[in-house]
DNA sequence: ATAATTTTTTAGATAAGACTAAAATTATTT
DNA sequence: AAATAATTTTAGTCTTATCTAAAAAATTAT
């Protein structure tokens, strides 16, 4: 069994490691946990000990395949209850996450096997990533950035990158949401803001907003 | 905001209090939570602190006002999880009091009514125990224990006391479920044994038993 | 290649919550 | 009412997970 704290550190790393590839720095992780890395240097030395890393002083950390399993779980386990809150509890994509938060370190056999079964096991979170099953394995969508698409073109959104509260209501303010049909209208190369088309409507948005949103095309 | 730790010693203390009246011992607290009672002294001196209890030295503690409220609370919260877990998710009622235990604690404004809500304000948890409303307020229900039923009558069942797992696999086995009619046939005066008709049959059960069943007739 | 900088680790401290053992208080017997 | 027993509290220790400050190692710049 792990402890809180444990548990949020595998997922940290597990992001990270999913973003950046194998060997996640001290730092990094210290960073994303918005802790200090000499607490970070104890908890990896701890995980490293129970298996679930490997490390070498002064060279980061790597999930073993235990590890990469744990991690894994607790990412299914976040999304389904995300998945669990917005189409059964009324809540809206950017008020799911500190909940979903709580929710994941939450321990018993049945209950997220059959919260999935519930759900109709989803195979996306409302943000749109993907729910590991109970075996670790999911689908990788196929997905590039909005900020890629060619003018003229039309993309579907897919997912976002950034999924905190404010750029989650930006994007309901913009009629933003999975599934949505976009058109590229044109593109401004000097900032490489986009002026878009979604329903039937136009607006302008930053290169920064355009790096954040995932769309099929 | 409190603790894990706290958020246990107030549902304790307010448990005791329900069964055994104002004015809860040390070491009544340190039994329920299977801890020490200088361990108990420490905590309920913070939470004497914090306003949640009054407390003299060496005389035992009561909840105040606000600690009941916070108390009720979190009993609201654990009732309500284990409706979801039976009426949602296929837990028998054995199975629910560990993670109910655990969902107690997850903090969210909106989480719990949208969760009472989903499942159409029930009034009572799977084992008969009333649910508190947002305010704190529930029904007392009227009951009493099998043991007290006479020759002759019939009551329905309406609640458990013990609500450990053996306990209520026991009742399953003799299906003994919330809703059921029970008929005392008759009453052994040597041991205060039992014999009680259910679905046309018969069936002896301990005095133990009898005072571990609320009916109300 | 050496100096400066950054990253990482170690050492020692702190807070929460639990524990043991001993002291203080209250309750019960005789 | 004194003696004994039980309960409660205090004092000091331990563990987990944090932190700061300083030392060690690795990286980057000159």
């Amino acid at each position: 069994m792990f402890s809180l704290s444990e548990e949020n550190y595998l997922k940290s790393i597990y992001h990270l490691e999913a973003d950046h590839g194998k060997g996640i720095s001290t730092n990094a992780i210290a960073k994303k946990l918005d802790t200090k890395a000499s607490s970070v240097t104890d908890m990896i030395k701890k995980l490293a000990q129970k298996g679930m890393l490997v490390y070498k002083r002064y060279q980061g950390v790597s999930l073993t395949k235990l590890g990469r399993k744990e991690a894994t779980n607790i990412v299914r386990k976040h999304r389904l209850w995300e998945v669990f809150l917005v189409d059964k509890l009324n809540f809206s994509w950017d008020e799911v996450h500190d909940v979903a938060e709580q929710l994941e370190h939450i321990k018993s056999p049945k209950l997220i096997d059959e919260l999935d079964a519930f759900l109709d096991f989803p195979k996306m979170d409302p943000h749109g990533d993907p729910i590991p099953d109970k075996e670790g394995n999911f689908q990788k969508i196929e997905k590039k950035l909005l900020s890629t698409l060619e003018e003229g073109k039309i993309g579907i959104c897919v997912g976002v990158d950034d999924s905190s509260s404010d750029f989650l209501k930006y994007l309901d303010k913009n009629n933003i949401s999975l599934g949505q049909k976009i058109k590229v209208v044109s593109k401004e190369s000097f900032d490489g803001s986009l002026t878009i088309l979604i329903n039937a409507k136009e607006i302008t948005i930053s290169k920064k907003i355009s790096n954040n949103i995932y769309i099929q095309s």
